[in-house]
RNA sequence: GCCCUCGUAGCUCAAUGGAUAGAGCAGUGGCCUUCUAAGCCAAAGGUUGCAGGUUCGAAUCCUGCCGGGGGCACCA
């Protein structure tokens, strides 16, 4: 918010450095002064004073760190906007003149609302491809991690500036998918699903199938049987897949709305049997991969074609030795097709879990090995599961899993308890959106909080705690400062500078305002929705304690004028943070 | 065996190589006749797994070790 500034600054240090012979040409690296209830920005000299030891100057950094900031200080005196300029331990810190700045800070935020912290279109176009659900399967909350990275990512992305895709590729095909039809069609023929938790019924199916396909000894040749006939186009197998897979579809797409979930394409494994086959058979023929056809599998031997001795991308099996297609087959001709259908795609991104890195990493090499250039654009953001406590995996097979129906219906029924355990007065309707608002967010946010890299551990405890950092703590800082709009009548006073002596909470809720738009770029360069998750409570904390130390409504007219403001400001900003995130601010909770 | 990854307060987690390592939860003590107490305030809690190295400066980068998790030919 203030780049102008800080450049006309850095000019002048440069300057500096120029004129005292300093051999540093490098951009300064600014941050926040660190002290609470201070505003500004600050800069060191270490770096410059390092490049002089460098060079062969004899100097004990620090203290020429302190020399050279001492003497920035003086060369720059004091810049138009700022009240005090100190060098420090090394540090030039820059206070800004509070009442320019946190008027300016406000109009701005004011000014923008709703789009405050968007980034100017970069003209570059990303596709984010998350939740990947297999179809005759159960969601469960390890998909939901997936989905909201996914999702939030996508936001952000966005809201920085790029050109998004959300793509969701559907596993709807292999070979779990026909041990579900072989067990319906054996078992359950006619049968229809129930009007609620489709998955979660396809998902017992699916379980019953493992089971049953484990008892007997004709089943793996039944279902390869099927596996023909489906390639084959047979009518009746292909039509109960199709029928099937529908209902799968349909259970999703409930739960996508549920979550405010959307994609603008969509791809399926199915689609991509025919011609991954084809690829394969190119591949084959190039000379890049080998037919061990009917004994083994067709393979590449990643390390051989690119001559290392020591194995690290190993073999990657591309057809199994019965023709039939697997993950591998698909996943080499849907990384082309992407940029087939998004010629101008500067990144294609997937969220994936962890467990897939060599997976991924082979792909991409394998294409890189045949030519195919775009795939360098080709990313792959591991993210680690969801654990129980204890560290166990969920696994549907052993019915250690939570479904995500279940957790919505707890989370949502728990919100609810509380709203009419502290604000009985709500009305039916407004409760149940708070019940919903809140109990979605409860579950959303703690996902997708966390660094990609650590394990994330479910408990119900903690999940349906709505205190401290989570969800909810965010979404009634922003039901306080609606509630001081409400009642001041709902107008906005006029732009005005503060003429009181402003209190630290003031100081530290108009600092993270500001700060607002670089975190939002940053978690979009770094792919981290944490700055974000993060940066929400950082100012619904920032909101909390300014809300408790500074009364707005009853403060003398000056004071009253400039906190409304502040508190209109913050209102857009936490709900922008919110929406980001995939969480609703409800007006009243 | 090879590769990846994690290790920070009792627990769950933060911390662009930079100033005094911060939050939440749990526990302790306070605050509702004042804008919604799903809140606020205070105190307490640390050899950043261990040992070296690089650097003016390391929780952060490198090496080794210890411990947890994951991946390594026809699952996805």
């Amino acid at each position: 918010m203030f780049e102008r500034e800080r450049q006309a600054i850095e000019t002048q240090l440069k300057a500096y450095l120029a004129e005292q012979g300093v051999p540093f040409t490098e951009d300064f690296k600014w941050s926040n002064i660190p002290f609470s209830g201070e505003w500004g920005i600050a800069t060191s000299f270490f770096q410059a004073a390092a490049a002089e030891a460098r060079a062969g100057k004899k100097v004990v950094v620090p203290v020429r760190a302190q020399e050279l900031a001492d003497g920035a200080a003086r060369a720059i005196g004091l810049p138009d906007g700022f009240s005090r300029v100190e060098a420090v331990k090394g540090y030039l810190n820059l206070y800004f003149n509070t009442a320019t700045y946190s008027q300016r800070v406000v109009d701005t935020v004011l000014a923008a609302g709703d789009e405050f912290g968007r980034g100017a279109p970069k003209g570059k176009r990303i596709m984010v491809e998350f939740s990947q659900p297999n179809t005759h399967k159960a969601m469960h909350v390890g998909h939901l991690r997936n989905m909201m990275l996914g999702a939030a990512l996508a936001n952000i992305l966005e809201f920085a500036g790029w050109d998004v895709v959300r793509a969701n590729y559907i596993g709807d095909f292999g070979k779990d998918v026909l041990k579900w039809v072989w067990n319906f069609r054996k078992r359950h023929a006619g049968e229809r699903p129930p009007a609620e938790d489709v998955t979660r019924w396809m998902g017992d199916l699916y379980a019953e199938s493992t089971t049953n396909l484990e008892n007997d000894p004709d089943g793996d040749k039944e279902i390869e049987d099927l596996f023909h006939r489906w390639e084959a186009g047979d009518e009746e197998v292909v039509g109960l897949w199709r029928e099937t897979r529908q209902w799968s579809l349909d259970g999703f797409s409930q739960v996508y709305d549920l979550m405010g979930i959307h994609f603008d394409r969509i791809y399926f494994e199915s689609e991509c049997e025919k011609p991954g086959k084809e690829y394969v058979e190119e591949l084959v023929k190039r000379g890049i991969a080998i037919d061990e056809r009917p004994a083994g599998p067709v393979i590449v031997k990643i390390d051989d074609l690119l001559g290392l001795e020591k194995e690290d991308y190993r073999v990657l099996v591309i057809l199994r030795s019965d023709d039939t297609a697997l993950y591998a087959t698909w996943d080499l001709v849907l990384a082309q097709r992407k940029f087939k259908d998004y010629p101008d795609l500067e990144t294609s991104l997937y969220v994936v879990d962890v467990r897939q890195s060599q997976h991924f990493r082979q792909v991409f090499k394998v294409l890189e090995l045949a030519g195919v250039d775009e795939i360098k654009k080709a990313a792959h953001l591991p993210y680690e599961i969801v654990n129980l406590p204890g560290n166990i995996t969920m696994s549907s097979r052993e019915g250690t899993v939570v479904l995500l129906e279940d957790f919505i219906r707890e989370a949502v029924s728990r919100a609810r308890q509380v709203s009419e355990e502290s604000n009985p007065e709500l009305d039916a309707k407004t409760r149940d959106e708070v019940a919903w608002a809140v109990g979605l967010g409860s579950i959303k946010y703690p996902l997708i909080a966390r660094d990609h890299s650590k394990i994330a551990t479910f408990d119900w405890e903690s999940a349906l705690d709505f205190n401290g950092q989570a969800s909810p703590y965010i979404q009634y800082a922003h039901v306080r400062a609606n509630s001081i709009l409400r009642k001041a009548g709902g107008a906005v006073p006029a732009p005005v500078a503060p003429t009181h002596l402003l209190d630290p909470k003031e100081v530290a809720l108009i600092e993270l305002l500001a700060d607002f738009p670089a975190a939002v770029q940053r978690a979009a360069d770094e792919w981290r929705t944490l700055q974000i998750t993060n940066h929400a409570f950082e100012l619904a904390k920032a909101f909390s304690e300014f809300y408790n130390a500074c009364p707005v409504l009853n403060a003398e007219p000056a004071v009253r004028d400039f906190r409304l403001r502040l508190v209109a400001a913050a209102r857009p900003a936490l709900a922008n943070a919110l929406r980001l995130l995939g969480i609703q601010a409800p007006p009243v909770m």
